[in-house]
DNA sequence: GATGAATGAGTCTTCATTCAT
DNA sequence: GATGAATGAAGACTCATTCAT
């Protein structure tokens, strides 16, 4: 087990330089210095760069897949906000301690290799399935808008990275606070909800603004 | 003239290849034995790699900022929501007409060089701030509900960048209909209106249809 | 003729580079941006760079050759000293005149070709020859101390390249100074005339010094 | 010191590489194939190609540094004479016997960057000056004759480098006979002394043997 | 296991020279 | 003759990986 304790720190090391700097610009020799071993140890527990790379890379991605939980409808389930809610918390919470694999992933997971490269895709389009199946669910319950539950799917998880990537970098952040704000904005967009409250989007109250929202969420093209 | 008609030729073969591969998997040679000329030629058009990565990041960029507007407000100005979708009009159809580079752009774009990366930032962070402001206009006018508008700022800049990112690679999507689900999501998230506005989720004011979304979404727990 | 006029003008701007930079760090493209002719143009006066840089070395090593004549002894000849003032004014006068071609000279032809370097050496063994040759004479003529006449013809030669070298940069200097000065160093070296004239090094006479003199130009080793 | 040896031994086939072909016409190839190591090796011990070379002028110019010893004078000081006589034979036995230092000294060291010639002729300056100051002690001494000392030093000095260069390459030279030959030459010129101590040359005093000389050291023409 | 010296393939970049217009 | 775009050989340097100690 000493041998995993190694790996580990130089994996730790590793981790931090790769945030910083992105794949390329990190060399071997900025991890070995920094982990304070030599060359060849280097060799002894990692293939090769890429290896150790792929390994952090990995170790976010299986976090995050684990994560995230496929919602459940039926009798004696939550409810399924409070379930994706939940989720959030998990993935958010998770992102924001451990800012450096966040930051690589974020950052630096694109464009050494196609097989990382799809390894990454398949991961997000596993998320977005996740998420596009919740939505489908939800329009089956009429709680959700019929739409393009794909893209909207995306969109979603778009906005997710979005946000933690401009979260993650400046320090704390609360996990609430940001699981609230993406979790309002996923399900209610921008809009204040009373001036949507009509049928098709844009046929909005006279609210207390005088009838000008009419002219703001006006009617679509389409 | 003729120089010019050079720089290009270089520049779209370039492009090409640098969206597949990206920067670092590009190297000269792949360059310039596609684009027929000699390794010297190549030096004569451009400082280096670099420059040219830097100069067709650039272009994108320059491309979109000129096609996103600040929201004008008053009378005689077109209804905000229209100015949204001409704005996303004007940026979808340029994304998905130069696909390469709109991969370059969100694939490609992170981790040689402190100033690239800055110059993404910066970039990603004005859109974000227009965006804001149009949020911020949209609260004053009462049509938008009063939240962290910088934090939904970037979660629809990360919807749009993520949905073309989807939409992009396939080629078959229509400006239009991208723009819509962008715009609907954006504006109303997910769920059917008539659901909202009702006690419980977000800033909700309470209003009239009271309760029916209950299960679905349910209040916050904090 | 207007061909050997556009000759004369890139030669003219490409002493003045060479001079400054040297062989090596001046390239084409300065040359010719400097005399203000194209590329091609410049192959078409010059076989290559190399070439014109041979031409300007040979200009040099040719107007020297032609300034230093052979002393001719015999009645009605002038004097032999003054047979070498002649000549050190002849070259001296031309490479304070000629500073960049002297530049070149002493300080940049050397480490091209062993064809350019031969050359050069060539030049500067004839010179010595010449310089021997007047020493031989001297000694004959039991003028000058029977020494290592040909040791004795490079310390000459040496000598004056390295006062040209030190003069040259800095302005104007007076011809007949310089060669003054390397006429009496040449012939007298440094010491007071009146300590040496007796026979043998180091036999000074007893000057107004009380005699250090003997220690100062004690008696040879060998 | 296996590291120190590797150096060593790669500074010595450098040396010997630069020596015959000069800075430019080496290039790393030459180097590291003679040296028997690969490419990457070399770049273990010397960042570049100009800092190896560098080196070694460094090398040569520290140790004639060295060598060159200011003259003492006072009482049990040794004869001047002697203590430039020991300079000299300090510097020409480790030239001669560092033929190879010595020739990329005399031949090689000019013309790449400003700030390698500046350092050699900072190196050369500093040598003129010392024997400058011996002159202007032997002035004071009434020892050497009244001229200017700035150019009688660099005479010497070059007088110096030249009968090196010459002696060099052929390598049969002794250290001994170089030194007296160049130390005759600098005190006491070409001429017999018994002919010097005459009017008309120079700053000479009127001597006792006045006249004899006349013809061959005869009178200046300014 | 640990070390770090050695490796060499891979890349970028320069620049003298050529040649079609 | 003049031009300047194009050429490509030559060379420097990097860095992930190996291997003898």
């Amino acid at each position: 087990m000493q041998r995993q304790a190694r790996r580990a720190q130089v994996l730790r090391h590793a981790k931090r330089i790769f945030a910083r700097k992105g794949y390329h610009r990190t060399n071997v020799a900025d991890i070995i210095s920094r982990a304070g071993i030599a060359r060849g140890t280097f060799y002894l527990y990692f293939e090769n760069k890429r290896d150790l790379f792929e390994e952090l890379l990995q170790q976010v991605v299986s976090e995050l897949t684990v994560r995230v939980l496929r919602l459940k409808v039926g009798p004696g389930e939550p409810d399924p906000v409070e379930q994706l809610r939940a989720n959030l918390v998990r993935v958010v919470s998770y992102l924001l301690a451990e800012r450096e694999l966040t930051d690589i992933l974020l950052h630096h997971s694109t464009g050494f290799d196609r097989e990382l490269d799809d390894q990454i895709q398949t991961f997000y389009d596993r998320v977005a399935a996740l998420i596009q199946r919740s939505l489908d669910l939800g329009v089956q319950m009429k709680l959700v808008r019929d739409a393009d539950t794909r893209i909207m799917s995306y969109a979603i998880l778009g906005g997710i990275k979005e946000v933690i990537a401009m979260v993650s970098p400046s320090g704390e952040a609360s996990v609430d606070a940001v699981v609230e704000e993406i979790l309002n904005f996923g399900l209610t967009g921008v809009a204040r909800p009373e001036l949507l409250a009509s049928p098709g989007l844009g046929h909005a109250h006279n609210g207390e603004n005088g009838g000008r929202a009419g002219s703001f969420f006006g009617p679509k093209l389409d």
